[in-house]
DNA sequence: TAATTGAGGACTATTCTAGTCCTATTTAAC
DNA sequence: GTTAAATAGGACTAGAATAGTCCTCAATTA
């Protein structure tokens, strides 16, 4: 499984909640019990937020956290590399350094092909999106999606 | 950063060396020693890629594994999930089991877009497309790429 | 029957992650 | 001005997951 560390989606969990009111100063402390998650926790991933400029903060009695841009405007893909860093699947692809594998090592380059589909993928989604309850949409979506990687080349 | 386990790496390839010549059997001390990759760690891939039905394997003098499918059929999707189980981002995107979370969990659904979205893009390439050297096609492709995931909404 | 090779599983060390806590700094309100 | 309420920044710990190794059994061929 492609695995998103259990700290990046809290939050998703937590700007979901926020952008509900997006433009609400909230303490870390309402976070947390609004969400259900211990406070050090919500306290620990709202500065990582706020290092990737994705939350803006007040100090001081009555600050908190708010959003920094429209809940439109933040991607799922910015939220995952303020957490985790830059999005790629093998070390690979983010280490410029030459990896040492015998042979084989022609294949990297064609990681990148996946690893930009992905990003792209990610980019598409807003944060605002995941707010909006799910409907009858799966039949519908998946027909539509259409990524011709593997066809650029035949 | 969306990790993939250095054992899914090594996985892809040890099949991309196998899909150059895709119908020979080779035995794991040939993968080992072909890729740089320890001998141990390689036969691990095997049997994993084995019980996936991704190879075939021989037993006994002169065996060894070979691709049970064409190398255009065997999709990287297949040897992730063979290696790392279903794919998806998130916990609850794989259990069933309602998470425990106070709010904010009408998301879970909506993570589902992005696993699909994934899982789409991972299954549209092939181990044959890897072992295509990379050309200078990165400003024309990402540009086809089309992922009207977020726009289905609005 | 001996040599070669895979099958299956147990085991360990190390790394990574999650989560906590402490102290300093800033701001608002009284 | 002083106190209380917040964030800022970092250090630290426990636990889980991963990578990697090793051992024994089964099958096949020469």
């Amino acid at each position: 499984m492609i695995r998103l560390s259990k700290l990046t989606d809290y939050a998703v969990v937590i700007l979901s909640f926020m952008a509900r009111d997006s433009t609400k100063v909230r303490a870390a402390m309402e976070l947390a019990s609004a969400t259900g998650i211990a406070l050090p926790t919500v306290s620990k991933i709202l500065k990582l937020l706020l290092n990737a400029k994705v939350l803006i903060s007040t100090r001081g009695a009555k600050g908190g956290y708010a959003l920094a841009k429209a809940p439109e405007k933040i991607t799922i893909a910015s939220v995952i590399s303020a957490l985790e860093g830059p999005i790629a699947l093998t070390e690979c692809s983010i280490s410029q350094q030459g990896c040492e594998q015998a042979s084989g090592c022609e294949i990297r380059g064609n990681w990148g092909l996946i690893n930009q589909t992905i990003h792209n993928a990610l980019e598409s989604v807003t944060l605002a999106d995941m707010n909006i309850p799910v409907r009858a949409q799966n039949s519908a979506w998946q027909n539509e999606i259409l990524i011709p990687v593997a066809s650029l080349y035949r």
